[in-house]
DNA sequence: ATACTATATGAGTATATAATCACATAGTAA
DNA sequence: TTACTATGTGATTATATACTCATATAGTAT
């Protein structure tokens, strides 16, 4: 790469995206802006075992986009910063875009 | 999930994000902001194979990020919409937050 | 102390992704 | 036509990810 300065870089920002780039990720995320929540509650809420939520939640935690605490027996995680909902509209203009597309090509036929 | 009805749309969202998390892939959008090029000059750029670069291409096409078109015997790859440009941004802000949180941690020891 | 609950983690498996090489295709130029 | 170049794709391998189950840990309650 020319600018194999910016790798470092790149490599940070990949993380984060990644980290958002799983549906059941996106769906602890929608359910977590509402406010903080318990493993326990956001397992039953996506539907998941709560060992793989587990592991998507210290994913998410890893990569900045979560922060948690201990309430007693509980761990409660939350969104770190508004920026991460950010995401939401970034990935709603794409899909937009992608429709308009689809429907100009419909138009032709 | 509570609310399955918003599978479908966390799919293709995380398809949009995952296509961005990537360190290559993210070298590639951030050249392309520059304008269009050729499969040719992104793999020389990057510095990977042309074939490898290829895959990344397709993948983001399909993720509805990228466009191209033929000009002769190259393919011109180009960012879709500048929205793409809108998650580095959302990205910076979560990394910023991590250096931030970072540097609390020191002040404290 | 025991019993219980919430969470995290190790091990194993299945699937997805990334990368490389070889080859096929499409367009260009002589 | 042949020779050349840019790109895409099949096959393979290596690695990463997602998930499940069983188990360990930490806190609570009796």
């Amino acid at each position: 790469m020319s600018d194999s300065k910016k790798r470092p870089l790149f490599e940070k920002q990949a993380q984060v995206a990644q980290a958002i780039g799983h549906p059941l990720r996106l769906a602890i995320i929608d359910f977590l802006k509402d406010g903080p929540q318990c493993v326990c509650d956001i397992a039953e809420y996506i539907g998941s075992e709560r060992s793989n939520v587990s592991r998507h939640l210290s994913l998410m935690v890893a990569a900045g986009i979560l922060g948690h605490h201990k309430k007693g027996l509980q761990v409660i995680y939350e969104l770190k910063c508004p920026c991460i909902l950010d995401f939401f509209s970034c990935m709603s203009g794409v899909l937009k875009q992608r429709v308009k597309d689809d429907k100009e090509i419909l138009e032709v036929l």
